[in-house]
DNA sequence: CGCTCCTCTCTATCACTGATAGGGAGGACC
DNA sequence: GGTCCTCCCTATCAGTGATAGAGAGGAGCG
């Protein structure tokens, strides 16, 4: 079987999902391949073309085709939609959020952000705003992933947070936490309230404490 | 002088500074501090920490004091005005984005999601609501950033996007960057812009286009 | 004073990483 | 038959984070 960009980026991606991004070395995708490292310079220039074409596989997995809205379909549904899909090609694979990140000029991005921009103004909005709403979607999904995808440090290693410590510095922010997560509140569902805050405005300003 | 954790900091951020965090290798830090690399092994059990402790200096910098807002001052606009601040310490420092994000539990962002949860609270909104309005302006306000500070392919690089192929293939997403970026419009603008439909919500959607 | 312990830095070395130079096998094409 | 091109190889580089273990030097104590 001749080696091709094509099944390199596949191994690459069954590697990341064995042993996250930094377990994706030129050697260990190399042997996996039946193949010597050097020989992957060939295919690719260096190791950030690599990880961006892995990129570019992540979304289009996830975006296989862009569909715009149905008619009578509110934009804000539709958008939520499309962010929540970006959210889940990103969670697909270990560190997807930093791979995708990192991959500057993603044309499957690009894609994405065409389509939506594309549809709010063919909504009625102005080019000016559909840009606005699109830009700060795409990058607070990011931000958000990047963040819920981060190594959590696993019980016993030491590196665990002192809560009552915390709960003591920062009794708003904890408290926060665990009023979000009654039983059955996941994450998902905070992504979700984030990005209808977004698309649909924060609730009106009540009325101060006294 | 003797070494601390302090001076090592201080160093590691002048290294930041000259050669971005690439640079920043325990080798050439320790040769600025006059030492030998494994020396910084003492004070720090591994790069990650170091990194770490770089964030919240990173962050230390920008916020010497956090404060809450006037009694008068709306809180879409104070709350505006830390997300700023925030990228203020992001940009300040190459790859300021990338460190900060890769420093988890940082004490100094709990510091200020903590303030910005608490006056939420205290201006009548329900801690459900003020995790919600924090956590998305926090972590679009990264995600920004941490694109706006994507090293820029040099001019002459060989890696210049073919601008007339992306106009054909994304042309509202080009159109959209032109239109936005009149003379005088900057980045600063763009991020502004995004934050305030943040946290004053989206316009209202227009007709639809015919 | 002499001894011990602790703090801090050193030398030497590991296992690996991304990357390059340059050679060679084998098929395509003229 | 010869030449060129494609693709993969061996050998090697410079550089990385990290560890083991030795040793200098001061603090504190008997």
């Amino acid at each position: 079987m001749a080696l091709d960009r094509q099944r390199i980026v596949t191994e690459a991606i069954a590697l990341l999902d064995a042993e996250g991004l930094d377990g994706v070395t030129t050697r260990k995708l190399a042997t996996r391949l039946g193949v010597k490292s050097p020989t992957l310079y060939w295919h690719f220039p260096n190791k950030a073309a690599l990880v961006t074409a892995i990129a570019e596989e992540i979304l289009g997995q996830q975006f296989p085709e862009l569909t715009p809205p149905e008619p009578e379909e509110r934009w804000q549904d539709w958008l939520s939609g499309l962010a929540a899909r970006l959210r889940r090609a990103l969670l697909a694979h270990p560190d997807g959020a930093r791979i995708v990140s990192a991959a500057q000029l993603s044309l499957k991005m690009a894609a994405i952000s065409e389509l939506a921009m594309k549809t709010l103004v063919e909504r009625g909005f102005a080019l000016r705003q559909a840009r606005l709403i699109v830009l700060t979607v795409e990058r607070f999904t990011i931000g958000f992933v990047l963040e819920e995808q981060w190594p959590r440090p696993e019980p016993g290693s030491g590196e665990e947070v002192d809560l009552a410590a915390y709960r003591e510095m920062f009794p708003t922010v904890m408290a926060g936490v665990t009023d979000y997560f009654q039983p059955g509140r996941t994450v998902d569902d905070l992504f979700h309230d984030c990005l209808r805050m977004v698309v649909e405005g924060p609730p009106a300003a009540p009325d101060p404490a006294p």
